[in-house]
DNA sequence: GGCGAAGCGTGTGCCGGGCACGCTAATCTG
DNA sequence: CAGATTAGCGTGCCCGGCACACGCTTCGCC
């Protein structure tokens, strides 16, 4: 890795172009923007977990995305309120209670996520597919293998 | 972008993933750890913000980060006290106060994004250079081209 | 059937961030 | 050249998010 393979630093370099315009832009807030008022930066995280991972406690939900179990039950009370989310008590578990998305809940997962692929391809319109393909395929890898694989999420 | 296309939808896809990840493995956390007491993912922006864009006011350095003026001056102040930056009034404009790294700040930044550095080259050690260049040449230019490139920094 | 463990919600304290104020210096205007 | 307007800075203040601590309920084990 002397002077003449530059690559990990380019990557590296790339990368934290990446990361600080994806906040400085504020991606998310224009990504949730206009979904209803207990919808934002905040909160999405929730919804999303649970889109993934299905209905879950908040328990379980927080481990997932990194969050104090706390902080996932106030931001669920918003949701709730919003009608984006439900509480069901655990059928296996009288203690526990699930938090699982409503209809309207998971449409405004579907609209968050479609936003954001419509940016990617709108900013893919002059590639060469192959290029596109390619990047798709190193992209993933690199995230799957890369310096943040500890977890699943 | 019918089913027969769905590269735009892999890369937000993964793109997600990886923007998540960074944030839920404390990436930045983890790269300033031991580097000293002042230095956080909260200050090192303010950091790293002056190795790029050399001395500036603290409304310019604002802006130039996405932080408020306020914000900027309050993380100085902590920076300041560790000798990792320095205040000088402007030669050019007396009201203004330039903020400035030291030796010491430069250094910081420096072993910072060396350990950036090494997590990326860590995680390519299995690739095959030809697509390890790929991947830093298409991931430059999505960064540049990308939905984030409204802003220089 | 009783007892420790696990889960949930909420009250509380702490810290970061933005707004508003007062001040100083530069720039514009007549 | 003097007054007025504008731009910049630091700090006091308030709001909001987050983690810890508590009390309660329920489960699992003995």
């Amino acid at each position: 890795m002397g002077v003449t393979d530059s690559t990990g630093q380019d990557i590296a370099q790339a990368l934290g172009l990446l990361l600080r315009r994806s906040t400085r832009a504020r991606l998310y807030v224009r990504l949730t923007e206009g979904l209803g008022e207990a919808v934002d930066d905040l909160t999405y995280p929730v919804l999303s977990g649970l889109a993934r991972a299905g209905p879950r406690s908040a328990a379980d939900l927080g481990r997932e995305i990194g969050l104090d179990r706390t902080t996932v039950t106030r931001r669920a009370d918003r949701l709730e309120q919003a009608g984006l989310l439900e509480r069901r008590p655990d059928p296996a578990d009288g203690r526990a209670t699930l938090l699982a998305l409503t209809d309207d809940g998971h449409a405004v997962v579907a609209a968050t996520r479609r936003r954001l692929t419509d940016a990617v391809d709108a900013s893919l319109a002059g590639w060469p597919p192959a290029d596109a393909r390619n990047f798709a395929r190193l992209l993933r890898r690199f995230v799957d293998e890369g310096p943040f694989a500890d977890g699943e999420g």
